[in-house]
RNA sequence: GCUUCUUUAGCUCAGCUGGUUAGAGCACCUGACUGUUAAUCAGGGGGUCCUUGGUUCGAGCCCAAGAAGGAGCGCCA
């Protein structure tokens, strides 16, 4: 009889708290105190349930088998708990081992219990969901995927899936990883000694896609107002703690927005989600927070943050960000003190790029907020942003949040045929590279814009993660692609 | 790609001015205890000091090259 209880969510049985019923729970061990107690966790929520064991009454050598790491069927009552730690717990009448752990094993990898690097963690990416943090910050990233889907659903937008692999080459977004099934020591060459792309699997040079983008303008240019959320990829040689060799990005595309429609846009987006993570992670959240504090602690005054986590994510839900258009921001950087005092080590003058020591200042001392920057020079920008009147701007946004620099970048498109054509002329992109893009300014072109979110951005910020691979199941970067 | 820091037990780290047998905490094992909260107490096992070469009577420590990792920069989301 005991046999036929269904299984319940740990998750489901700390929520209802529903003492006298008899239940079903599997997981795996994280720790077996005293002989007697139990924690078991099934990555339902942070909190463990503890099954509490009477060694007398369990079969000779069963408990052996109970080590950390191990996976368990556990059924018994719910009762009180005579424990300060936990309301309810399980009052084990029948245990199954169903996967044992073994100790030797176990100690060499971070499922033993006992505190581990950050470092160390991501060698063993295939393990870490194992832990608080990790599984913490994997439903918080779960969470923010679903209120995506949720916001744009609300909104009236359509979820368009954009291709992978793609034969576009003229975005100049960065480095591209190629595609082809040519056999690597045999490539066709062409009389010229050039590469015969023509006898590739697509008949043609093909990449992985470094932005939708383009394509989802097309989408929008019929369907209104839709958006991407897919992998990208970039091939370039980046370092840093905030970037990937593959990322998931959000790309909404709105037909007839203009460049404040589009911040308009990207801002209630933003604080829209993160209020949804405040309402529906509060028990993750408080953990990251909570681990934050005691990381910080140990840091000296200067380097820690101003703001707690929960702080700074609440702040962000609440406060309207500050917009300030590219010509106020140098005048505003040229005004601050590190310039005055020569503390910037790239020059700061109109037309070129913000570096980002020049947007972190910005962002996290003169104004404290997250910081919409908009109408950029037209020449450090792409060749699709709308060129603005006083012809030297185009109508570009940036959204730049405190700890991670650009989370948001976008812009309203050009949608002129004749200074599109212009630009694809200046940035030597060959027409007939793009004319499909081309041909939406040729039947019923109308403005419209948008942006690309960084998601993995967006869930370093609501975590509190401060390198980018640990907010990514398995992180692709430079010489590495373990797993 | 550039700058900089780090690499010592399974993990986190200490190791003095270059000097005998390289330490601690945690984890693991054994035992005790049996309403614990990363349980506690007693005992035990565990080392290619990142690699290669050099200096020296002698190198974990000094020098050179390389590797891996972190942070920052550039590129960007």
């Amino acid at each position: 009889m005991v046999e036929h209880v269904k299984r319940t969510r740990i998750s489901k049985v700390l929520e209802s708290a529903k003492t006298d019923a008899n239940v079903c729970v599997k997981g795996w061990v994280r720790s077996f105190r005293n002989d007697r107690f139990i924690a078991l966790n099934d990555g339902s929520c942070l909190s463990n349930i503890q099954a509490v064991v009477d060694r007398e009454k369990m079969p000779e050598g069963l408990l052996d088998k109970v080590t950390v790491g191990a996976a368990l069927s556990v059924v018994g009552q719910i009762v009180e708990s005579q424990g300060a730690g936990q309301k309810v717990e399980i009052l084990v009448e029948k245990l199954e081992v169903l996967g044992i752990a073994n100790t030797d094993d176990v100690k060499k990898t971070i499922i033993s219990p006992k505190r581990h690097s950050i470092e160390t963690l991501r060698e063993q990416a295939h393990l870490r969901f194992r832990t608080n943090t990790f599984g913490a910050v994997f439903r918080v990233r779960h969470t923010l995927a679903y209120a995506i889907h949720q916001y744009f659903n609300k909104k009236g937008f359509y979820y368009l899936h954009t291709p992978i692999i793609t034969g576009s080459d003229a975005e100049g977004a960065g480095e591209m990883f190629k595609v082809t099934n040519f056999d690597l020591k045999n490539i066709p060459h062409n009389e010229e000694g050039e590469i015969d792309f023509g006898q590739d699997f697509f008949g043609k040079e093909t990449n992985l896609t470094v932005s939708g983008q383009l394509e989802a303008e097309l989408g929008a240019m019929a369907l209104g107002n839709v958006y991407t959320f897919g992998p990208t990829f970039r091939a370039e040689n980046s370092n840093t703690s905030r970037h990937l060799s593959e990322f998931w990005m959000v790309e909404p595309e709105v037909a007839f927005n203009d460049l404040q429609d589009n911040m308009e846009l990207g801002e209630d987006f933003l604080r829209y989600l993160i209020q949804y993570c405040l309402d529906n992670r509060q028990e993750d959240i408080q953990f990251l927070h909570d681990r934050e504090v005691k990381e910080e602690s140990q840091k000296p005054k200067n380097e820690r943050n101003e703001m707690s986590l929960m702080d700074r994510l609440q702040f962000v839900a609440a406060n309207e960000f500050i917009r300030l258009s590219y010509t106020d921001a140098i005048n505003v950087l040229q005004n601050s003190k590190p310039y005055k005092k020569k503390k910037f080590k790239f020059p700061v003058e109109w037309g070129t790029d913000l570096q980002s020591e020049h947007e972190r200042y910005l962002v996290e001392k003169e104004y404290k907020k997250p910081v919409i920057i908009f109408d950029y020079p037209a020449s450090f920008k792409a060749f699709y942003m709308r060129q603005n009147d006083d012809g030297k701007t185009v109508a570009a946004m940036d959204v730049l949040f405190p700890g991670i620099g650009e989370i948001i970048g976008g812009s309203q498109r050009e949608e002129r045929l004749d200074i599109l054509t212009k630009k694809c002329k200046d940035f030597n992109i060959p027409e007939e590279h793009v004319w499909w893009y081309l041909d939406t300014r040729k039947f019923g072109t109308a403005p419209h814009a948008g942006f690309g979110l960084g998601f993995e951005r967006l869930v370093m910020f609501v975590t509190g993660m401060t390198n980018i691979k640990d907010v990514i199941p398995f992180p692709r970067y430079p010489k590495n692609a373990e797993f």
